[in-house]
DNA sequence: TGCAATTATATCGTGTACGATATATTTTGC
DNA sequence: GCAAAATATATCGTACACGATATAATTGCA
């Protein structure tokens, strides 16, 4: 199968970049895949995801999926007009929106990993674990290389995996106070 | 550096989806800060590349760029109104809609190549030979893996492949026609 | 010739993603 | 105690990207 059409020639830099694009444009597809089978893309999911370990603010939330804060907000209004999703304000702090999964939402995460399963997932496991292995490190390598230029001048302090920990820390705000209009 | 990757257990698979996720992200905003430098996005700029070799018709052009035809021709519309292409239909064939670098446009293409290599480029060139060649055929699999999944239900008719190829063939009715209008 | 099938583009709706900026709320400095 | 600074979220505008579908033009076949 190897890409016949891409002139190798000496300019990986640029056909790296184009292979990105390539990249970029299935993930999203299977994004969209995933949404017609199971009514969730892949952000959708990653944000349910992240919600899981326990209730918490819009930009908390942004910084632990590597999102912006507009965006994240964006798909959390989504998934609460869905009634995936919870919001309600902190009465500690008023500033702050605390996202909770919905008893749906809860169902619908548990329903996902199998589907999202199917294909790549699948596919990818079937590899050898030291090809996995080299996949992945060459995917982190490069946005390595992005991100340096993106943080260029930034403290650098950041890191923390995508995955956080456990760390529930539900804290004691999230006992439901009244729930925000999802009007636009 | 190198992520922590708390929980790499033995579900690469989903450590995979979310380190493409983050490189779909940075070069996200690779593009939009080539947007800030010198006024085009990495696909505007893929765009008018690929209409270098001559015009084209937004179908084609599509394939060339592997976008969607709605999508590319969003981008055509676009790169219309600032000038830097110029749209007319085909008198051979009306249905289709030929479109050609305009002078600016030209201008800026040459332009912009210096501007990319700036930074991410810049540091890719400074790697090993063979680690970009590592990094790129990744990114090929990954993407193959991701296609295959697309092209799943699709006729695999083609047993050479699609291919595309060059085709300049950009035939004579080139010949700039009546001028299109940008109007929404 | 004439109408159906095909082909090409345009348009609409949805979703992701961001920066800039507006608004609300807390915290801090005086 | 209260205005200024800091923080959190919401909103607006822009760009990309797609599928579905509408529209226009050509081709093929009866």
């Amino acid at each position: 199968m190897s890409e016949p059409s891409e002139k190798v020639h000496d300019d990986l830099g640029e056909a790296v970049l184009i292979a990105m694009r390539r990249l970029m444009r299935a993930v999203d597809l299977h994004s969209k895949r995933l949404m017609l089978s199971h009514g969730l893309t892949g952000p959708q999911l990653l944000v349910l995801k992240a919600l899981d370990g326990g209730a918490c603010a819009v930009g908390e939330l942004a910084r632990k999926v590597r999102l912006s804060q507009p965006t994240a907000a964006e798909i959390l209004a989504r998934l609460q007009r869905r009634g995936l999703v919870v919001r309600s304000r902190s009465h500690s702090d008023r500033r702050c929106v605390l996202n909770r999964l919905s008893a749906s939402g809860a169902r619908k995460l548990r329903e996902a990993p199998p589907l999202l399963q199917e294909a790549f997932t699948a596919r990818f496991a079937g590899l050898a674990q030291d090809e996995q292995q080299r996949l992945l490190t060459s995917l982190q390598r490069l946005a390595e290389l992005m991100d340096a230029e993106t943080l260029d001048a930034a403290p650098l302090l950041s890191s923390g995996g995508v995955v956080d920990g456990a760390e529930p820390g539900v804290s004691e705000e999230a006992v439901v106070p009244p729930v925000i209009e999802g009007g636009h």
